[in-house]
DNA sequence: TATATACTTGAGTGATCGCTCAAGAAATAC
DNA sequence: GTATTTCTTGAGCGATCACTCAAGTATATA
C-alpha cells in the first residue's frame, strides 16, 4: 500500500555529512539542507527528525568510514605503514569537503556549550584514538616499533599531530605536505 | 563638555573575547554580549559598531597577547627553552576560558563561508608563526639546535602540533601533559 | 546655573532560525 | 477501478538573530 521515498536515504546523509562538514553546525541552516538536499521542510523531518539527529548520522557516518578506510589499509600494507602513510592521505584526498577533521571541528564548536553533538565527537574521536593505538600495538608486536613505548600515549600524540595536520592543510601560507612528512619520519625514530 | 562612558573599553574587549573564545562566533550572540557585559544594545554599537568589529579587536588583542607572552618568555629563559615551555603552558593555564587557540576555533569555523575573520585569524596565525620561526632562528644561531634544520618549517610543524595539542587538552580522554611532554622532548631532538 | 554634548536606555526593526502541519499527489493492495 | 497509506509540498508558526533610533539622563564647560 505504502509509496516509496523519492530520495537515497544513505546518500543524503553522506550529502548533509559533507555540508555540515564544510560549515559546521551553527554554519548550516535548514534552509541549506533543503536547497542542497532538495527536500522541502515536511519531508526532511519525516526522513531525519531534526537538524540534530542528522547531524548525529554525518557524524556516525564519518566515523565509521574513517575507521573502515585505516583499518583496511592497515591490513594491505601493515599497521606502522598504514599509520605512516595516514598523514599524507588525509591532506592529499582532494575529495573531502574541507581537510580538518570534522569531529574535531564539531568538538571545537559545541563543546563549550555542552551539546550533546559535542559528547557524541567527543566518543568517536576515542573510538578513532582506539584504532590508532591498534595499529601501534600490533606494529609494536610485529617489532616494527620499539618495546617500550606506551600504545595508548603514542596514539594520543599521534591523533594529536593529525588533528593539528589537517588544520594546518586548511591554511594557503603552510606547506602540509611537509608536515605531514615530518610527522611520518618522527615514526621511524620509535 | 561631553559625558564619560560608564565602562572600560578595554577590560570590555578582554571579556568579550573571552567569551567569542569559549563559545565562537555564531555561538556568541548579540543577547549573551549585552547580558555579559552589562551593555544595552544602543551602548555597544556605539562603542564597538558591531559583533564582527568586536570579534575582529578580541583577535587582535588576543594575539598580541599571545605574541608579548612569548617573547617575555624567551627573553627570560632562552629561545629554545622557551618553546619547549610553551606546550606545557598553554594547557595548564587554568586561567584562559578554553585550551583551544582562538584563531584556531575562528578559522576552523569560518573558513568555508570565507568570512573576513576568518583570513584575520589566518593572518594572525601566520604572525604567530613567524614569532615562533624566530625564536627557532634564534636557537640555531646559539648553537641550541643543529645547523641544517630550515627555522620556517620547524615553525610551521611546531606551531601544528600546538594546535593539535591544544585541541587535545580540551578533550577528557586525553592526557594532555604527557603530550605536551613529548612535543618538548621532540625539540631536544634538533 | 545654563547649555551643550555625550552616554544610556529599551522598545522595536525586518530577516532568519528550526520546525509544524494540513492539504494534495502518488503508489500500492484489493 | 477504489481504498488506503505514505510521501511531498509550502505556507506559516513563535523565537531569536544582528541591529537601529528616538527619547531620557548625566556630565562636562562657560
Amino acid at each position: 500500500m505504502p509509496r516509496k521515498p523519492a530520495y537515497d536515504r544513505d546518500a543524503l546523509i553522506a550529502q548533509a555529512r559533507d555540508i555540515f562538514w564544510r560549515h559546521g553546525w551553527a554554519g548550516t541552516s535548514l534552509k541549506d539542507l533543503e536547497r542542497e538536499l532538495k527536500l522541502k521542510p515536511g519531508s526532511f523531518y519525516a526522513a531525519f527528525g531534526s537538524k540534530d539527529a542528522l547531524y548525529a548520522m554525518a557524524l556516525e557516518r564519518y566515523t565509521q568510514d574513517g575507521v573502515a578506510r585505516l583499518t583496511a589499509l592497515a591490513e594491505d600494507i601493515g599497521p606502522l605503514a598504514a599509520l605512516k602513510t595516514q598523514p599524507q592521505i588525509v591532506i592529499d584526498s582532494s575529495q573531502t569537503p574541507v581537510q580538518a577533521c570534522m569531529l574535531a571541528k564539531t568538538f571545537a564548536e559545541l563543546q563549550a556549550r555542552d551539546h550533546q553533538l559535542a559528547q557524541k565527537a567527543s566518543r568517536h574521536m576515542a573510538e578513532m584514538k582506539q584504532c590508532f593505538a591498534t595499529l601501534f600495538r600490533q606494529a609494536q608486536q610485529a617489532r616494527e616499533i620499539g618495546p617500550d613505548h606506551d600504545p595508548e600515549r603514542l596514539a594520543a600524540r599521534y591523533q594529536s599531530d593529525l588533528l593539528g595536520l589537517r588544520l594546518s592543510a586548511e591554511r594557503s601560507d603552510v606547506n602540509a605536505k611537509e608536515i605531514a612528512a615530518d610527522i611520518a619520519a618522527d615514526l621511524d625514530q620509535l
